[in-house]
DNA sequence: ATACCACTTGCAACTGACTTGCAAGTACTT
DNA sequence: AAGTACTTGCAAGTCAGTTGCAAGTGGTAT
């Protein structure tokens, strides 16, 4: 089981258009484990700091986003997380600003948005991306606010 | 016309509850005045270096962002850009990924949205804020992409 | 298999955004 | 006019993220 997962992350990261080293592997990997986004030291700290040099992963993860293989999203945290990018699958989070528990949720609609900004606005041709968060509060820290 | 925009500047602050200071009028003058939203070094430079520190001016915008007198956007720049909040006009922006560009739009249906979040989750209890980003290409920069 | 070379990585040093501690200053109250 | 709690300014510090460059390595051609 290990082999195959290994051959396949492979295949992805060569398909992006890069050579299939070490630390992408281990980047790619990790991001395929979590289930929340995470951030860099957080990704740094899971793989294992003697495995990879922080520098390379900023490196990487900024190549990834750049090809689409993941997303960065801002929790205003005052630093960047990064998740798997699904295509068939454009969820957006809800982030408790008390304890800093995420959930995902689903349904931004976002073609209809992207057409509402375009026609409302003069200078813009096409909208390539968005983000979008949600702060609450969660189930427990609503009680003690 | 002076007197009175400052008068009237003195009244919001002190309603939020904050002395009506220098700075502090100074930096809501500022937002006053900006159509789209600043960085903590715009605003500095737009007052004058001389007339307010820099500590002071974070100070300011992150009390004046807690009683919910502006909001805080992320444009993926790595900073934080502020303008006034208009709970009337809930707006949010389009910014070319060429030529950092901004525009406004409305019509995000944020109530809609925050019901469908809470319908999904099962640990969220309620939603008290958002963010909301598009992201694009203007009609200059599509031609050059 | 071997060698090559462009792509990658690791290290050290750096930048820039933002924060903290604290003494001095000042808006509002009495 | 005076007091005091709230604010500010300065200096120094923290922390995320970046840059330059020499050493290392994956994929390809031989």
């Amino acid at each position: 089981m290990k082999k195959p997962a290994g051959v396949e992350l492979a295949g992805i990261i060569r398909k992006a258009g890069f050579r299939a080293t070490k630390p992408r592997l281990l980047v790619l990997a990790f991001l395929h484990g979590i289930e929340y986004p995470a951030s860099i030291k957080e990704i740094i700290t899971g793989i294992g700091r003697e495995k990879v040099d922080q520098v390379t992963v900023y490196r990487i993860l900024e190549a990834f986003k750049a090809v689409g293989l993941v997303a960065q999203v801002d929790f205003q945290h005052g630093r960047a997380y990064y998740e798997l990018k699904d295509a068939a699958h454009d969820h957006h989070h809800i982030v408790c600003t008390g304890c800093d528990r995420v959930e995902d949720f689903t349904g931004c609609d976002y073609d209809k948005l992207a057409d509402k900004a375009l026609s409302q606005t003069s200078g813009f041709a096409k909208v390539t991306n968005h983000s979008l968060e949600l702060f609450g509060l969660c189930n427990t820290c609503v009680k003690t606010a």
